[in-house]
DNA sequence: CGTGTTATTGATAGATCTCAAAGATGGTGG
DNA sequence: CCACCATCTTTGAGATCTATCAATAACACG
């Protein structure tokens, strides 16, 4: 693997599994790890491929899918930078559970199973971390899930924007822009619905001056008001 | 708390977290534990509430289940005897994500959370055993997702109920049994639809000879049949 | 035997998917 | 620089699933 970057020890300063690591340690777990670059539209790992590195991304988006055995593909969740992906799999040591696609060019630092099962047994501090983090994303799951069992399609589209804008939001003139190209065919597989639904409902909320759309862009202009509708609160009831 | 039953060294021998510890280790876990008993419709936690205290289920079972803002409940998961319960939480550090109820008398042991700590400080080898008891669950409830976001109603009832009879199946003259009582709302809330779908759908399959109903019970005479509607395979001949 | 819970069943309305077609958009190559 | 093409997006109409409303029935328990 070229080292086309450096591997400067600043770069494990902000990831939450190496938190808490001392200098030698974090410079053992930098020596162990390898760049991988991932040009818009690669793939880090295939589901169900065996389960034989863990990442964590520096520069880039990913996005983790899941296809059903009928075809029909479902976004469990965006990457940003300083967050790990495949680790489910290296934990539990089975196969990956999804696939990770870079949506715009991507660089991640990569680690071998045998090297990160090293390194936790040096630090047990890692695998502590890592627990952390799966418990985050445990209740994240379970949140949406709650929202698919609960929510109408509005509001579910209005909880994963609101998701979007927190993990990868960028303040713009006129409002918040989601960082990463994002189609309404994406929001679908997100939120459970289809192309179509998402469409109807953006163009209604742009009629009103909530949100800004363009091809595979997505400005929130008024993210309150979209609060109000993923909260469902009754706020500008025009009646009743 | 009382210890009315003992501390029988072989309490936690099928046990995921505790898995690879020696004697001293499992006799430290067990002396650092208490009993406590949970009757039916009796709560170990709350949503919410400062998650103190992470449990193993040793005989009965549990529901887990969190309530919407607006006040609608969902079953996340039943627990079943040797599975552990309230670890996300413990090992995250926050709240208890849901609430959990005894389904039918039940013990369970506890530690609290400065006990695990210790326990998992001088064992690493439980940290790793949570961790992927907790891998198994994120990718379970990813499942769980995937079903919700692209299955009809009938394939996540089938699902939900396949989910039940290997979780908590009992053979029996004529079929397998759910091993507690279920009722067409708890179902319903765990495949997120009403308890009045859930009826008219198990009547249906009832007519077809699939399962047999009760009030709060549950018998599955065609495991097949369930799995045929599960996966939406193609309907095939009876002596198939 | 009354009472509260649980379950069944019918009718209706509404949300959302499906099918269909046309309209934008941006990149590419001539 | 422009035309063309693949993709992405919008919008309409109809079909369908499922929730909701409503009423009754079955069951368990004291």
């Amino acid at each position: 693997m070229t080292n086309a970057r450096q591997l400067d020890p600043s770069l494990l300063d902000a990831v939450d599994v190496f938190a808490g690591l001392d200098k030698p340690g974090r410079d053992r777990a930098l020596n162990a790890a390898h760049w991988r670059k991932l040009a818009a539209g690669e793939r880090a790992f295939e589901q169900d491929q065996e389960a034989d590195a863990f990442f964590v991304l520096e520069v880039g988006r990913l996005k983790v899918t899941q296809v059903t055995p009928e075809g029909q593909e479902i976004i469990v969740r965006y990457i940003g930078p300083k967050e790990m992906f495949g680790c489910v799999a290296v934990c539990g040591g089975l196969a990956y559970p999804g696939t990770a696609t870079a949506v715009i060019d991507s660089w991640a630092l990569g680690w071998t199973r045998r090297s990160i099962g090293e390194l936790a047994q040096s630090y047990p501090q890692i695998a502590l971390n890592a627990m952390r983090t799966m418990g985050g994303r445990l209740k994240d799951t379970q949140a949406r899930l709650r929202e698919m069992q609960t929510e109408r399609v509005e509001r579910r589209i209005a909880h994963g924007i609101a998701r979007l804008v927190a993990q990868a939001g960028r303040r713009v003139e006129g409002g918040i822009l989601i960082d990463f190209p994002l189609s309404r065919q994406d929001l679908a597989e997100m939120t459970g619905t289809t192309l179509h639904t998402v469409s109807r409902t953006l163009s209604a909320w742009q009629a009103l001056g909530v949100v800004e759309l363009g091809r595979q862009k997505l400005m929130v202009r008024d993210p309150h008001a979209l609060a109000v509708i993923a909260e469902d609160l009754p706020a500008s009831r025009p009646e009743d």
